[in-house]
DNA sequence: GAAATAGTGTCTTTGAGACAATATATG
DNA sequence: CATATATTGTCTCAAAGACACTATTTC
């Protein structure tokens, strides 16, 4: 820093990272959402964040916050800048802007909700009216999924809500869940196939117990789908 | 507010605005800069912005710099949040967070370049990387020109670039422009008629002296164009 | 074999792109 | 009429969507 802190050379902000966390539990998306234990707006829910600190720069906050509710590590997710918030009194107790960030990641089965005192859970979309949200996170919220559901139409991140391999039939799920309508599997298959780098087969298997075996495969390095997949 | 400022309760941020303001002058897009004439970086080229009221919005603190500096009602053009650029040192001073917007504007014929002491002026985006530009204010703009080539592809957004009413020719000279390289006048013609809601007809005519008259459109109500255009 | 899920083939329709043809102005 | 710009028409190709059909597993 060239010029020392001069508290009165400009107006007194806080800045803080709140994180929509996305992920897919068929035929629910869902969000992880916080309890709030205190004021204010104790007992609502929030998006997981905090405070910025002074040298922290906004995507790393918002990676240790991922990090630090789903012990995921971040090759295995998708973080994104999705929009800052910084409406005056949406903070009751002072000006108060928040970087808000987008985060997709794959179905955990061992999940820690709520690790200590703090509890965290993970809610259904569908579910989100009927919750008490703090501060405007439903604005965020919703600013998130609607994020989410655009790019599934023009990038690969469908991927980023799937393990390290999947089948074509858990990848059209990923779909079928986010736009909450049901897709042709044939057609479906033809897409993901014929769009380079979309996937790249593994050479493996799974076997669910009925059915044929569906072939494994993982994401490819293709970012974007042209031309995209018609929601 | 609920509580008094207690600058020890959070880390010192300053929290600024800047506007990457872009029309079409064909055959170029242009940026309006602003010379800086104080450190640091003097001399240097800025986007326009400033910081923003501990009672003012984001979009207010935009919208104040985007009238301030054309001139123009909110209603012709078009504004919208970009992107947040909060990376500790991007001001050598202290931590600034700073709220990019992008604004999308008509050419104007009376432009208020360089009001008062401040130079401001506009500037091709092809001749940007030959400018000295302050702070991460190349990163913002180049960010900014790219969401709005993105944009044209699939919003009818290309309409902010034009005046109250314009022919299919003007229209398409802003994806020309944009976008760099030239479009099938008649392939285009017929995707922007059959595009429902894109634009309007006036009944009027227009001449430019040679050639045939082109009719006179203004824009539609539709934001949104299914299926996009192709850049 | 029946049921279930995976994957392929084929036909129809829509729309993009190339480009020929027509329309209406000026000089 | 030559020229320039605007607008319409036509043909071809790529891809989406509907859906019949085949493949491979478990029970």
């Amino acid at each position: 820093m060239d010029a020392p802190y001069d508290p009165q050379a400009f107006p007194p902000f806080a800045v803080t990272v709140d994180v929509v966390i996305l992920t897919v539990r068929p035929p629910q998306l869902e969000i992880l959402l916080v309890q709030r234990s205190e004021a204010p707006f104790v007992g609502h829910w929030a998006l997981p964040g905090g405070f910025v600190g002074v040298e922290q720069s906004l995507v790393d906050t918002a990676q240790a916050k991922l990090v630090a509710k789903t012990g995921l590590s971040v090759d295995h997710s998708h973080l994104e800048q999705l929009a800052t918030f910084g409406t005056p009194g949406r903070d009751p107790r002072m000006r108060v802007v928040s970087v808000a960030y987008l985060a997709l990641v794959p179905r955990l089965d061992v999940v820690e909700e709520s690790t200590g005192r703090e509890v965290s859970a993970w809610k259904t979309v569908a579910d989100l009216h009927d919750l008490d949200l703090a501060f405007d996170h439903r604005a965020i919220a919703v600013a998130g999924i609607e994020r989410a559901r655009a790019k599934l139409e023009y990038t690969t991140l469908a991927t980023s809500f799937c393990g390290p391999t999947f089948t074509m039939g858990e990848l059209r799920e990923v779909y079928e869940t986010v736009w909450g309508h049901t897709l042709d599997p044939a057609n479906f298959h033809r897409k993901v196939l014929t769009t380079e780098g979309f996937v790249e087969p593994t050479g493996k298997q799974r076997a669910l117990g009925k059915g044929r075996p569906a072939k494994l495969y993982r994401r490819g390095d293709a970012g974007f789908l042209n031309p995209p997949l018609q929601r």
